[in-house]
DNA sequence: TTGTAAGCGTTATCAT
DNA sequence: ATGATAACGCTTACAA
């Protein structure tokens, strides 16, 4: 157990006053280059390493943001916190990561630790019951800035982090009457949740301009699990003129459908036609493999860091920019390719 | 931007000394439990929050925990992460994660950062090219607990937590053999990690117990990616005598392999029967569904912070309990089940 | 049971 | 360009 080196310890060894070191160390202007590298190396030599907490509790800041998702076990959320990882370690920021599982009460008592802990900024994908930003409130009224990601609340005042949903949804559906389909089922998320509210706008929007009815009894609402997947199987099993298009809101479900579906010896794409979304890696290993739309996880977690950081070190004011957009990608693969083009 | 309230104004409002407030704030047995009560409520009344950095700075630790992880974007390591992540929310230590991507080089990065970040305790599943611990060293010389996790090095004196992969990968080709299997081949990750070799080693033992020829022309030693599952089904199609059985040491990669074989007619599990690694949710969802090993991972991070925290309160010395070994579970689905049984 | 006071390692302000 | 000094908010001997 050696003792910690200080910035004392270096001054005592140079020469020089504490302040300078720190000076030095902050690469300060106002200190000569030529005492800056002398203190640099000496540093060096001597194993020294800056105290955050001394640092933080002087500076009034941390260095470290927190982010919220609804669960970390998702294959989608994990490429989101790769990219957050990424630029958050590039830019020597530290990140706290909590999981709400899908419910607010877990979501509030996360945004207290985050508050406790004294976050300089927040990231939030809300969890699937969640309805107001009020648990929020403590870091609106200090002024510490928030970004929503992916799961957002789109009539608040706060800067999302999002892919078009509904144009993704429209595409999805037109891909799938493009393929010769009349009778298309929808499988959506939480309405609560404007990804999955939006997907299903665009799916209607897209039956509507190709003059297709839009039929409820071919809609399911649900919480895009296995389970749900197994029983819009069932569903469509049972029903007396069946659909000939799928679009289902995650490919996970999708996939456990298709499954179920092939099993009874529906033929796929031949009677039904399959889109799913998110291009989770189980759409590339299925057979046969899942048109999908392609979501930039990565590239969105990166984003949403980069702004946040951007927005504290003041170079971009968060507010002004309020929406930032994401292109996403129909990935056309096997489960809805009927004809060659 | 309301000012911060502290222990001083507290003991200002009541009459009290700073001290006595830390105290009552802390629990402090010597306090009079009827004045905890009257700070407490005071505490709350005001919005006091205690602040970490300055009683990091005094108590010179930070209830930070580092975790190093390979890659964060896999459904095995966000089970893990999620359990670590449940566990140090609950004693109210804060976890900093970040990704080698599997590169050595990655990792003594990520190892220096988290040293500087002060991390009271560090949790590690290592590269798939890191060959010494000695990116750890600054560690162990301040006497910082580290644990190892899954992708282990046995030989080290390190707390580890993993499965007993050797008997993993023996029930895992017994299981198959038991189907009837003959000629079993098995396509294995890079043997730098035990995870890998000691899968390798259970196979080897299989085929040995049940007086079946060792071949190295079924062995291939892998990254265990997307590609490597197709370059398998291709190899396999080139054989003259192709196997009978088929022993893959990660799902995501089996399920790859499987579905290339079955498009070119093989069939599954009557030709080849299939056993993979790690229960990721593809296995479920896939068809057929893959027989696989179940492996604990959101109990794995639980265990792993749990038991980094007890060594942290002195409540239980790491250094004798060497290596936690967890149960893992043969689950049996359609792609290997030829008999009924 | 409570109070006093020093100190954790930095950095910002004001001098020089 | 550098130095002296006072915070930042908390904890903990030591005293009372």
């Amino acid at each position: 157990m050696e003792k910690e080196v200080t910035i004392y310890d270096i001054a005592k060894l140079l020469q020089l006053s504490p302040a300078t070191v720190s000076r030095a160390l902050n690469d300060h202007p106002a200190i000569n280059s030529n005492t800056k590298d002398i203190i640099a190396s000496k540093a060096q030599e001597m194993g020294y390493r800056s105290n955050r907490f001394a640092s933080n509790l002087r500076r009034q800041r941390t260095s470290t943001i927190g982010v919220i998702v609804p669960r970390l076990d998702s294959a989608f959320m994990s490429t989101v916190l790769a990219g957050m990882e990424k630029v958050a370690n590039e830019a020597s920021y530290n990140l706290i990561i909590s999981q709400s599982l899908e419910s607010v009460r877990k979501e509030m008592a996360n945004a207290k630790t985050m508050f406790d802990s004294r976050v300089d900024g927040l990231l939030v994908s809300l969890a699937s019951d969640t309805d107001t930003l009020d648990h929020f409130d403590t870091f609106f009224r200090k002024g510490i800035p928030m970004i929503l990601f992916d799961r957002v609340m789109p009539q608040q005042n706060c800067t999302s982090i999002v892919i078009d949903n509904v144009k993704a949804g429209y595409d999805a559906t037109a891909h799938l009457i493009g393929q010769g389909c009349q009778r298309i089922m929808h499988v959506a998320g939480s309405i609560r949740r404007s990804v999955y509210a939006d997907r299903l706008k665009g799916y209607k929007l897209a039956l509507l301009d190709h003059n297709l009815p839009v039929d409820d009894s071919l809609l399911r609402i649900t919480n895009l699990t296995r389970q749900d997947g197994l029983d819009a199987a069932a569903a469509i099993r049972r029903m007396d003129t069946p659909p000939d298009g799928l679009f289902v809101a995650s490919d996970f479900c999708a996939v456990s459908c298709m499954g179920a579906l092939m099993q009874e010896g529906v033929s796929i794409p031949g009677d039904l036609a399959v889109v799913g979304f998110n291009d989770d890696p189980v759409a590339q290993v299925i057979q046969p493999s899942l048109t999908t739309i392609h979501y930039p996880g990565q590239e969105m977690g990166e984003i949403a860091v980069q702004s946040l950081i951007n927005h504290l070190n003041g170079r971009l004011r968060i507010s002004t920019t309020n929406t930032i957009l994401l292109n996403y990608e129909l990935i056309v693969r096997n489960s809805s390719r009927r004809t060659e083009s």
